[in-house]
RNA sequence: GCGCCAAUAGCUCAGCAGGAUAGAGCAACUGCCUUCUAAGCAGUAGGUCAGGGGUUCGAAUCCCUUUUGGCGCGCCA
């Protein structure tokens, strides 16, 4: 919270600790130990600016009647040299308080000597954080899952930074194991069927049967022809994936370009391979008896933290299994990489994934509270009022590519980080498509332009802003006004509860509020004036949320345009 | 069958460490541009917070249960 609105609320939990102290020795309340209480921001402001349940909660403890607590209370407190210059009870008991202009007037001056630090905290400590997220298989082209999870992710890395965190992106290239094995199949048929198109070579069920893999095939046989045909199948099927592969990493790093998401690193799942970190973390299990082996792969005993079942870490076939070579990436992350923290942005299907990679954490000394998994559901994607089904198998789904080239970058990184992660969101193609007034990402930009017109109108005027002092700023005292500020006073506080809940879609709906309390003074209440108090007063009201709203959009890396069109 | 997540206005969603009359946007209807951009504002209408129990001064919020939906429960990733 900002330090203004802190200090308030603690100075006033401090006065009415007092009241009650004094009340006691005055024999107006018994002496009984006081109950923790709460101060509170009133959902409705015609319960004062803050609110506390002191009366209620120690009406029991007291022996009496809330409203009676609540009056001895009010009769009590002082009140002097505070930012509050009223008290009312209300309700059940409780007792309302509501700021003096003062309060308004120190909160904006505040808000425009940070400018565009504020809302930032040190709340993190500087701490090391890995936010990994969308890490798509490089075996086919990323979808909407990954259009939800790559602006959540980039977007929480952004509030987690504001927040005072050291912060680092990173991607998973899953660039080995079984998926790979089975691109190369599949593009090793295709590859075949392009020289013997009445062949019966098939597909089996679990290969990839997207038109990516016949393109990359084809793409193959341009350059090489068919002098692969008759090699050995190793050497056939490691030049596919050696030509296809980069291919594909490099369409999705374009298009997560174009999506505005920028990596610290790409790490390679085959490094894993080649630093030995696998084999050292099947070691440290092994040596604490928690591996075993049983038809003749070796188990990783999950049933000792009373997981459901045990896991097969080295299949039969001497591979190791996706869930042994991801432990081994979360022992680099925290003890090769010394990460104090990681998140992993992971569609709600790996959902059972989490609770026993946190347990396998903790038998590798890792603390498995400093792994959190952010699930997000997966989105469906409606077209013509039909879900669409996604898969990457059938090549049907609605590509990353395809999303952006329909719709604004800006338009979709909000609509997806509106949202809570952890609700499920049905994707209208057709409305995204559309793409006009109604988008709320124009609402935001809008009131940002506005306020630039405000600027310019009044520049063409030989008016230019300057610095208020506190005076100038008890001009503004209609409610519009108010509200307004008092939205902006809360922008840290959502900051920090954005950060501390990985809910970075709650600052796009911060946003957006604060849109509508700009867009109603705008209509209520005329900066350019003849008061020229009044005028400057309004002026820098307009330039703190100006500078709100484009410390959020540029943090969400959403443009910020100073005039829209005018149809 | 077992587990995870959910269910709030016609639609999309907020609200959830218990608090006062449950809020927005879209869609519908009615107003407001000679004045800083009407991509805006104001108003009307719209609700058994899925159903049922429980906990207490007080429950959309916590607990139990039923129903409905999404997703898991592979030597897939």
């Amino acid at each position: 919270m900002s330090q203004i609105v802190n200090e308030t609320i603690e100075n006033l939990k401090k006065r009415i600790i007092a009241t009650i102290n004094f009340a006691k020795s005055e024999k107006l309340l018994p002496e009984t130990e006081l109950p923790e209480f709460i101060i509170e921001v009133p959902a409705n402001k015609d319960n004062g600016d803050f609110s506390t349940n002191v009366a209620m909660i120690s009406a029991k403890i007291f022996k009496m009647a809330p409203i009676k607590i609540a009056e001895i209370i009010k009769q009590n407190l002082d009140l002097t040299n505070s930012l509050f210059d009223r008290v009312e009870i209300a309700g059940a008991g409780f007792i309302n308080f509501f700021l003096n202009d003062m309060f308004y007037a120190k909160i904006l001056n505040d808000i425009l000597e940070k400018s565009d630090n504020y809302g930032h905290s040190d709340f993190g400590k500087n701490k090391r954080v890995m936010v990994e997220f969308v890490s798509a298989n490089p075996t086919g082209p990323m979808h909407m899952g990954n259009a939800r999870g790559g602006a959540l992710g980039d977007c929480l890395a952004s509030v987690l930074e504001a927040c005072g965190y050291n912060v680092h992106r990173e991607f998973y290239v899953n660039d080995a194991g079984n998926q790979i094995d089975k691109f190369a199949m599949s593009l090793d048929i295709r590859y075949q069927q392009l020289f013997n198109s009445d062949s019966n070579i098939e597909l089996p069920e679990d290969s990839y049967h997207g038109e990516d893999i016949i393109d990359l095939a084809r793409k193959f046989s341009l350059v090489n022809g068919d002098k692969y045909l008759n090699v050995d199948e190793k050497v056939r099927r490691k030049a596919l994936v050696d030509f296809a592969l980069p291919k594909n990493i490099e369409k999705m790093k374009s298009d997560l370009t174009k999506y505005r998401i920028k990596y610290d690193e790409w790490f390679y799942e085959s490094s894993l391979h080649k630093s030995g970190e696998i084999e050292e973390v099947i070691d440290i299990l092994k040596n604490q008896g928690l591996t075993y082996e049983n038809d003749g792969a070796l188990w990783y005993k999950a049933k000792s933290h009373s997981l459901e079942k045990d896991e097969v870490i080295i299949r039969r076939n001497g591979t190791y299994t996706y869930f042994i070579v991801d432990v081994a990436y979360h022992y680099n992350k925290f003890v090769t990489r010394k990460f104090d923290l990681c998140i992993d942005l992971l569609g709600a299907d790996h959902h059972g994934h989490v609770q026993r990679m946190k347990s396998i954490m903790y038998d590798l000394g890792i603390d498995g509270s400093r792994l959190n998994v952010l699930l997000f559901q997966l989105v469906r994607l409606v077209k013509n009022n039909e879900v669409v089904k996604m898969s990457k198998r059938t090549g049907r789904a609605i590509q990353l590519s395809d999303l952006l080239d329909e719709v604004p970058v800006d338009a979709a990184r909000f609509i997806f980080n509106m949202k809570e992660a952890n609700s499920q969101m049905d994707f209208d193609l057709d409305l995204a498509k559309k793409q006009d007034s109604q988008n709320p990402v124009y609402y935001v930009q809008y009131a940002h332009a506005r306020i630039c017109s405000i600027l310019r109108t009044l520049k063409n005027d030989s008016i230019t802003p300057c610095k208020c002092t506190l005076d100038k700023l008890l001009k503004l005292t209609t409610p519009e006004e108010k509200d307004l500020i008092r939205h902006l006073s809360n922008y840290t506080n959502e900051l920090t509860e954005a950060a501390k809940n990985y809910d970075p879609a709650r600052i796009t709906r911060y946003v957006v509020d604060l849109a509508t309390h700009f867009h109603k003074f705008y209509t209520i209440c005329r900066v350019k004036t003849d008061n020229e108090n009044l005028m400057m007063a309004r002026l820098s009201l307009c330039i703190a949320v100006k500078t709100v709203i484009k410390n959020i959009l540029t943090m969400f890396k959403i443009s910020v345009p100073e005039t829209m069109a005018n149809e």
